[in-house]
DNA sequence: CAAATATGAAACGATAACGTTCCGTTTGTG
DNA sequence: CACAAACGGAACGTTATCGTTTCATATTTG
């Protein structure tokens, strides 16, 4: 009969731990500090951080776009790269993106939650984009879905989570006329 | 009268933990024990592991690509894009550049050393391409240079670094196709 | 209201890395 | 060859985090 009020601070507080201090510099008693609450409370939830983090990452929404059908390809990769910069421009996400990322690549059960729940929804939401201009003839029938996975997701993230740079509208626009060109000769 | 020797092999083991436990993870102590070294040795070079990642960065040219002037776009993207995946193929390359990416987001002596070194030299690159493609009026006079290095650099990072995925000459070779058609519209 | 239980705070021993120091051995330099 | 210095290895005290336990207090539930 745990506390949801309490159990939602500690997570906010982990979020905001995780954004400062990495995955790998993300510790329970930090955790702790920071949402002024004892060790057992953490302890009664979690059976550490990696636990704790797989939790964050399975509840939220932060990095799941929905697939969209405006019925155009330039409509599509719009709303697109629309949604995935409001995402990114959130500045806990900026931090944390990078650093999940950097797990990503290593043989755990973070690594492997991160591949599932994060990476492959968003490569579903392109394969989607692609299959729409296919049928309406804007792209060739032998497109290189990962190809075109990689010229949609890779300039914007590349932006904004390498460069830490920002995306006003103007810059979204002007990409999504140049992508939209690249996928048509993908 | 440190003994150069010694001195590489403690790097060679240093980048090795580097690309197997991360930067945060790295341990001096874990260096010694890759090298078979003593701790003094380590010590009596570096102050910290902070001090010797930063010198690994600046000896190495792991991730430094020279600026090509082939005498056409498309030839000089398929040069930049091929000496960067040729880079991006090396596995140590591979595990440790997401990492330097984690850090680079930190305001850190080694955040500040990786977006000197490794990042403004990639985009010093990209503007070469870009004044040249210009000049010979491939690309527009008013040409977004942001936008054409997010394009250049982006999908192939998003790729084989994001996605960890292998890339042949064949994906090159239509990356560099795509990507060239995009910049004449940038 | 009363019983049950989750809580914050503190203390605990364990582990690991830090950075320093010592010592006996190896190396290379003059 | 002899000397100086760097070396490996071990030990040291220090610090930080781990995960557990205890206990008095606060909160929820019945």
């Amino acid at each position: 009969m745990l506390r949801q009020k309490l159990t939602n601070s500690i997570l906010r507080a982990a979020i905001i731990e995780l954004a400062r201090e990495g995955y790998a510099g993300l510790t329970m008693e930090g955790v702790t500090r920071r949402a002024g609450v004892g060790k057992a409370a953490l302890y009664r939830r979690w059976s550490g951080k990696e636990d704790m983090i797989i939790e964050i990452l399975l509840e939220s929404k932060l990095v799941i776009i929905e697939a969209p059908n405006t019925g155009s390809l330039e409509g599509d990769v719009k709303q697109y790269l629309s949604e995935a910069a409001k995402m990114l421009r959130r500045p806990l996400s900026k931090k944390i993106l990078p650093d999940l990322y950097s797990e990503m690549t290593r043989d755990t059960r973070l690594g492997h939650t991160i591949r599932e729940q994060v990476q492959k929804p968003k490569n579903k939401c392109v394969i989607q984009i692609v299959e729409q201009a296919i049928s309406r003839k804007e792209m060739a029938g032998d497109a290189n879905y990962m190809l075109a996975y990689d010229l949609l997701a890779g300039p914007l993230y590349w932006h904004m989570l390498i460069n830490q740079e920002t995306a006003d509208i103007e810059f979204v626009n002007r990409l999504v006329r140049v992508i939209t060109t690249a996928l048509k000769v993908c």
